[in-house]
DNA sequence: CTTCATGTAACTATTGTAGTTACGATTCGT
DNA sequence: ACGAATCGTAACTACAATAGTTACATGAAG
C-alpha cells in the first residue's frame, strides 16, 4: 500500500505557516509541497475540523495556524487526521476459532501493542515548538555553512 | 491499504505442520485458512526460497518444515518474506531541499527508527517454539473448559 | 462585480496484497 | 503407460486508502 504521508505533509505546512504571520494560501503551500491545492485543503480541513487552525477565503485568505505550537503535538495532529493505521502489517483473521491461530494473532497483537504504545508516548512527546526550534538550529547551521 | 497478513498466515501454517509429522498440502492449509491453495504456495514458497520449507509434489506431497522450531525466529520468517514494511506511514518526500521538511522527516525518521528497533527486537526474541508451548497452553485450557 | 480563495464532489492514478482461473510439470500408484 | 494428486507459475481481477486532477459552487475583499 502507499504509505500515508499526511501528518508529515501538515507538519511541513503547520512550519512554514509559524514562520509567517499573516495567512498561506493553499496554492503556495501546494507549490511549497509538489503538489496540488485541493490535496492541501482537504488535509488541512482535517486540521480545522479539529480546530488546530482557521481558514479564511477571498482576497488575503488563507490558512493560520490557531494554537499555542508548544501545546500542539504530533499525537494532535495524527488524532486530528483520524488516526490513521500506524502499521502496514496485521493479522489475516481478527476472531479466528482455531486456537493455533489464536496464539499467533496473540503475540503479534502483543509485540505490535508494544510498538504502538512507543509511538504515541513519542508523538505525545513531540511538540510543533520543538520542531520550529529543530529548524532554526539547522537554518543557523546552514547560513554558517553559506558564509 | 490493505494490510499485509503473510507474516500471521505463515506462522500459522508452520504452527499447524509442526503438529503434524507428515506433509501438509497447499489444499488443506487453504482450507485451515479461509482462502485459496494458489495463495498458500505463493507465501510458502518465499519461506522455500529462504529454506525454512521443503515442498514435494505428487502423491503425499506437500509442506514440511525444514528448520528446528526453537531457532526460527519471527525475524527470519519477515525476512524470508522480503521484509514487508512495517509502517504505513512516512515522509511525503524523502529527500526534500526544503530545511522546514528535514527537520520534519528526522523528527518522523527517528520516532519510526525507534519502533522499528523494538519491532526487530521482538521479533528476534520469539520462536516457532515458544508459539507452539503457547498453543499448548491454549490447548490445554480449553479441553479443561470443555470438561 | 470581478477577483481571489476556500469548500467539495467526482473521478482517476497508484501500489501492494489477496483472490481466482488456467495450465504446465512432477511424482506416485496401479 | 496411464491417471490422479500436487506443486509451480503466469495472468488477471478485486480491494483499500491516499494522492492527484478537474470542475464548479460559495464567500470575502477591493
Amino acid at each position: 500500500m502507499k504509505k500515508d504521508s499526511r501528518l508529515s505533509s501538515v507538519l511541513h505546512a503547520l512550519l512554514h505557516m509559524a514562520e509567517q504571520g499573516k495567512p498561506i494560501t493553499s496554492e503556495v503551500l501546494a507549490k511549497c509541497m509538489c503538489t496540488n491545492p485541493v490535496v492541501v485543503r482537504r488535509t488541512m480541513g482535517l486540521l480545522r475540523n479539529a480546530g488546530l487552525v482557521t481558514s479564511e477565503r477571498g482576497h488575503a485568505g488563507g490558512w493560520r495556524i490557531n494554537a499555542e505550537l508548544s501545546k500542539v503535538t504530533l499525537f494532535d495532529l495524527h488524532d486530528a487526521l483520524g488516526e490513521p493505521a500506524f502499521f502496514a502489517i496485521g493479522n489475516r483473521n481478527e476472531n479466528p476459532n482455531c486456537l493455533v491461530e489464536q496464539s499467533v494473532n496473540a503475540a503479534l497483537d502483543d509485540t505490535l501493542a508494544q510498538a504502538e504504545a512507543l509511538l504515541i508516548a513519542r508523538f505525545k512527546s513531540v511538540t510543533l515548538a520543538q520542531l520550529a526550534a529543530e529548524f532554526a538550529r539547522r537554518h543557523a547551521k546552514y547560513r554558517q555553512q553559506k558564509d
